[in-house]
Order: C-alpha cells, then sequence, then structure tokens
DNA sequence: AAAAGGGGCAACCGCGGGTCA
DNA sequence: GTGACCCGCGGTTGCCCCTTT
C-alpha cells in the first residue's frame, strides 16, 4: 500500500514536506521497534535515515515513550495510581514528566490525559445522582472492568518472566561455583609451574566479569556494575590433575556467555572488555 | 436508523534547555 | 560567545468510538 493510499484509509495521515503524519501503522511501528533493538533509544532524527521511516525524530520519539516502549503498563489506572497522581499534582502542578516518574510504565501523555478528562471536568460539573449520572458511571465501571482484565493479563505474564529470570539466576549461581572451583585450580597451577603465564591477569578480568550476574550487558558497558559476591578466599583445593580439569572448565564457563543471552558470540577478549570500567 | 454530542487518547506543535563544534 | 542540533516538556488538536437524542 503506498503512502498516499495510507493517507486516503486514515484521513489525516499524509506527507508534508517529506515527512508523514497522523496515526501510525503496525509496519511503521515495526520498523521503529527494530531500529530501537539494533540503536537503542536516541539521535531520533536518524531513525528515518537508518531505519527507512518517513516519520521525523519528535514523531519517532513520541511513538516510541508513548506507545512502543517495552516497560510500558497497559490498562486502566490503578485507584492507588490515581492517588498519587492527585498527591503529586498538588504538590507540582502541571510537570507531568515529573509525576510520571513516580508511576512506573506510565507516561506523561497518559497522565496528563488522565487528568484532563477525569478531574478537569470533575470540577467543573456539580456532582448530583441523577440518572446521566448513574448510566456515565455504569459505562467507566464497564470499561473498568474490561481494562482490569487486560493489566490482569499482563500480569500474569509478567510473573511468567519473573519465573524466568529466576531460574537464570539459579544457572547463574551453579555457574559461580565453577568459577570458584576454576580460580582455586588457577591457585594452584599458578603456584605449581608457570605454565599459564597471563592466568593472573586473566584470573582477574574473570572475577569481575562473573562477579555481577545480574548486570545486563548495557549497564556493564555503560560501568553499572552491582557486586554480588567475593571471590577472595573460602576457595579450597581439589584434586591432582588440575590443568586438564581447568580446561573442561574453561569450556563450561565460555557458555556463560548463552546463559546471559545477550553476550551472544564473546570471545574471551569480552571478559577483558568487561572489566574495563575497573581498570 | 441516523445525526449530534462528548469522552478518551494518540499525535502534533511550539518552546526552552543542554550539548557540541 | 554563538549558532546549530537534539531532546524533552506541556499545551493543544484531531480522530475514533460510543452514547444519547
Amino acid at each position: 500500500m503506498s503512502w498516499a493510499m495510507m493517507a486516503g484509509h486514515l484521513g489525516w495521515g499524509f506527507i508534508e514536506e517529506g515527512w508523514r503524519k497522523g496515526p501510525w501503522t503496525a509496519e511503521e511501528d515495526k520498523l521503529l521497534i527494530e531500529y530501537v533493538k539494533l540503536h537503542g533509544e536516541g539521535r531520533w532524527n536518524s531513525v528515518a535515515r537508518l531505519a527507512g521511516l518517513k516519520r521525523n525524530g519528535k514523531s519517532c520519539r513520541l511513538r516510541w515513550v508513548n506507545y512502543l516502549r517495552p516497560d510500558l503498563k497497559r490498562g486502566q489506572i490503578t485507584p492507588h495510581e490515581e492517588s498519587i497522581i492527585i498527591e503529586l499534582h498538588a504538590r507540582w502542578g502541571n510537570r507531568w514528566s515529573t509525576i510520571a516518574r513516580s508511576l512506573p510504565g506510565r507516561t506523561d501523555n497518559e497522565i496528563k490525559n488522565y487528568w484532563r478528562t477525569h478531574f478537569k471536568k470533575k470540577n467543573k460539573l456539580p456532582s448530583d445522582n441523577n440518572t446521566s449520572d448513574l448510566k456515565s458511571k455504569a459505562r467507566l465501571l464497564k470499561r473498568q472492568q474490561f481494562q482490569q482484565q487486560q493489566l490482569l493479563q499482563q500480569q500474569q505474564q509478567q510473573l511468567q518472566l519473573q519465573q524466568q529470570q529466576e531460574q537464570h539466576e539459579q544457572q547463574l549461581q551453579l555457574n559461580q561455583l565453577d568459577m570458584k572451583r576454576i580460580m582455586s585450580l588457577l591457585d594452584e597451577t599458578e603456584n605449581k609451574s608457570s605454565v599459564l603465564p597471563y592466568v593472573p591477569q586473566l584470573r582477574q578480568e574473570m572475577a569481575t566479569a562473573v562477579s555481577y550476574p545480574n548486570t545486563t550487558v548495557e549497564q556493564q558497558q555503560a560501568g553499572l556494575f552491582y557486586p554480588m559476591m567475593d571471590f577472595d578466599g573460602n576457595v579450597s583445593g581439589s584434586g591432582s590433575d588440575t590443568s586438564n580439569e581447568v580446561d573442561v572448565l574453561w569450556d563450561g564457563l565460555w557458555n556463560l556467555d548463552d546463559i546471559n543471552g545477550n553476550f551472544g558470540a564473546t570471545s574471551k577478549v569480552s571478559l577483558h572488555n568487561l572489566a574495563t570500567p575497573f581498570s
């Protein structure tokens, strides 16, 4: 379908000075999501060029922030959220972005719209119990029930994700145990011979890389690390054929990449990159 | 059944602040 | 110092859909 045809269907979806305006199509959303996956958020003015979208940067940013971001909550504003909005609006007035920061998953636009439709009007209308008021309340309830149902579905999905995360963490803990064994074996190797002269440096890098299992690659690259365990001490030596065992464990260690998922085809060099922010 | 009215929400616009060359 | 560019914010507009008349 051409842009002109789409514009025809959408009424006000049109092209002005090369930029498309109006409602976003599923295809455009897909392109934008792909773009953010590849390049991350920001540099919105490059989106048109890099993603092949006929949208200006502002429009892309807005679409992402208000609609496509994966951490957005869908569905009805809960009574708890409503009370927060009321409280924060009393404190900060129309500073919607500030209010939105206290409501994870809600956008400033959403809160702004909510306020305007629910509270601006309340202030205008005298409160009465006439039938039209009751009817509108019934409508509201019906809508709320539907939205609540959606919210429930969303929560169930989140629960599933959480369970997956827990499994992931258990696996990481197992690997940390392996890591301890490697370290102790390496210590022994260092003491016994000079077969692996580079080992002390690697040891440090590995220790650094594996000490922060709950940290995403993005956080690691940004230097945002959350220390979780200490490798020093408490590691006892084991058997005799240490070099063989080390090799086996090395192989296991590289599989950490797969467990973390986003390490992808990481090489051993990556461990150095991970350690860099600390050096 | 159809037109009118209104609510809700997505998207646009203008402005101001921050950054960088 | 300054101009260009980018980004975020708050206000506003326009469209869709549902309800009412």
